[in-house]
DNA sequence: GTCAATGCAAACTTTTTGCAACTCC
DNA sequence: GGAGTTGCAAAAAGTTTGCATTGAC
């Protein structure tokens, strides 16, 4: 059921391949990124999730250092839509999009394409009311890109 | 030297408009908002420069509280950028759109314009990676639409 | 055995809330 | 005068950090 998108092994060979060490907290982990790839998971869904699903007790500062890990090493992001806490998926979902609603914080996706055509139709199709076409690309900055 | 976009003015007629009060705090608030139009300041930033301002004490909740009611006008926009504190800017601000890093947090505005045509460049124009196209529209919901 | 990773607890930042006092209309 | 606002204090939510212990390789 679960398919497209990174598996578990692939973000646990992602930690082997910088030499880092892949303890139980961190299988768990990854097997709920995996699984969720598509959705907008928060660390503390991520740390329910890895804990009912391990059986074993995490803490949640090892939820937190290892998303940081993870989007280190490039194979998550991390990022705040509107309100609320932030929400973590994995970098090789596809692209998508989000419809953020500013009052109640719902989230909705978008289907990956015409950008532009999605924006000016969004009113209608999505009986969404962009009140102001703000839109945040999320990567990273040259700055960045040269100090890793 | 501030220009477009609403003034201080249109903010207090707003909260006139709704028969809400127009306070020292709330006029404070809306001066730096008219003034900042084209910032991204964080409501810690608003207190301090309404503070420094007015010359008055106020607490950071009136603050929050006023962005509150302000953003229900429908007058400005509280968002998310990456991490970090939410960023306030006045809704009828010229749309644009952000580039965030994801790991040092800086913001750049892009031009309004083409998204897609931007979002083609982005990585040669700006030397920005967009890693995933995340691209998060901010806007209100049928539902709260309907529920105001 | 070594060094990375964890748990725990505490701190921190940002934001929210309860409530009595106050003040704008 | 009365409803809307404020300040204060306390709490909530999300996240980060220090440090001794544990555990992967």
């Amino acid at each position: 059921m679960e398919t497209s998108g990174a598996g578990a092994e692939e973000l646990v060979a992602g930690l082997r391949s910088e030499h880092l060490r892949v303890t139980a907290a961190r299988r768990a982990i990854c097997a709920v990124l995996a699984e969720a790839h598509q959705e907008h998971l928060t660390a503390v869904a991520i740390h329910e999730r890895a804990v009912a699903r391990a059986g074993i007790s995490i803490d949640p500062s090892t939820v937190y250092r290892t998303i940081e890990v993870l989007q280190r090493l490039g194979l998550l992001h991390h990022v705040h839509l509107g309100l609320g806490p932030g929400i973590v998926h994995l970098a090789d979902d596809a692209d998508h999009h989000h419809l953020v609603c500013e009052r109640c914080g719902r989230t909705e996706d978008l289907p990956p394409g015409d950008v532009r055509a999605a924006l000016a139709e969004l009113a209608e199709r999505y009986r969404f009311a962009p009140d102001s076409l703000h839109v945040s690309v999320i990567g990273v900055c040259a700055a960045c890109a040269a100090a890793r």
